[in-house]
DNA sequence: TTTAGTACCTTGCTGTACAAGGTATCAAAA
DNA sequence: TTTTGATACCTTGTACAGCAAGGTACTAAA
């Protein structure tokens, strides 16, 4: 039973839920597959894992936010593009607002 | 197995993670007792039930963040007053720079 | 034909949020 | 005096997300 509270145990609790959101905000801007997603959001400071994104991309794909193409990679096997779709550009929006809700949220608890 | 993607269900997942930090900014401004911070939440728009907020506030005693004492009340039973420790106090100070990592991190991979 | 690099994916565990319950105290009305 | 309503505390069981630690498959170069 470990319950250590590293600082890095925060940002991971933090993470949680907003993983999706970053998601759909790189998949907004071009199709990308997995691997160059998780590069993407490493190089953002998002500590993340393939254990996390893969599932998490099926789910989304289920959801109908997405869709995905097989392309062929210059080297190596064939890649997964993702690509959002109607309802993932609308679902984006709504994490917009949602975003700015929280922030509020969290504005009005610190500060009154 | 139910799959809705509602609007309600985009804030429910972004809620997750960040309720402990609302919880400590609450009690950083002064001690409280959970109805009451449960209220509190809910006028910051930040919907949450019981069974999410006693459970994580055992928690949050049980990592040495929090303290509390019982006090009467004017009408009714008594009131458990949850207190800041100087170690909740460090651990806020990581989750505002936490929170503020987040936010650059989004603002990065939606503008580049 | 073996190695290195790239890319995809799954399984099992743990912890958290939530729904839906329950218990206890106090004061006022019946 | 017992019942009701308001307030306040807490637990149990379920579903699901993140993570660690695996695994598979394709390609090219050594």
């Amino acid at each position: 039973m470990i319950m250590e509270n590293t600082a890095e145990n925060v940002r991971t609790q933090m993470r949680k839920g907003v993983l999706e959101y970053c998601i759909l905000s790189i998949l907004n801007r071009q199709d990308a597959y997995p691997s160059s997603i998780i590069d993407t959001l490493k190089r953002a400071n998002m500590l993340v894992v393939e254990g996390t994104v893969y599932p998490l991309l099926i789910r989304q794909k289920n959801q109908g936010l997405l869709t995905y193409r097989w392309e062929e990679s210059p080297q190596g096997p064939p890649r997964k593009y993702y690509t959002l779709t109607e309802k993932g550009r609308e679902q984006l929006s709504e994490m917009d607002l949602a975003w700015k809700e929280i922030n509020e949220t969290i504005n009005t608890l610190k500060n009154g």
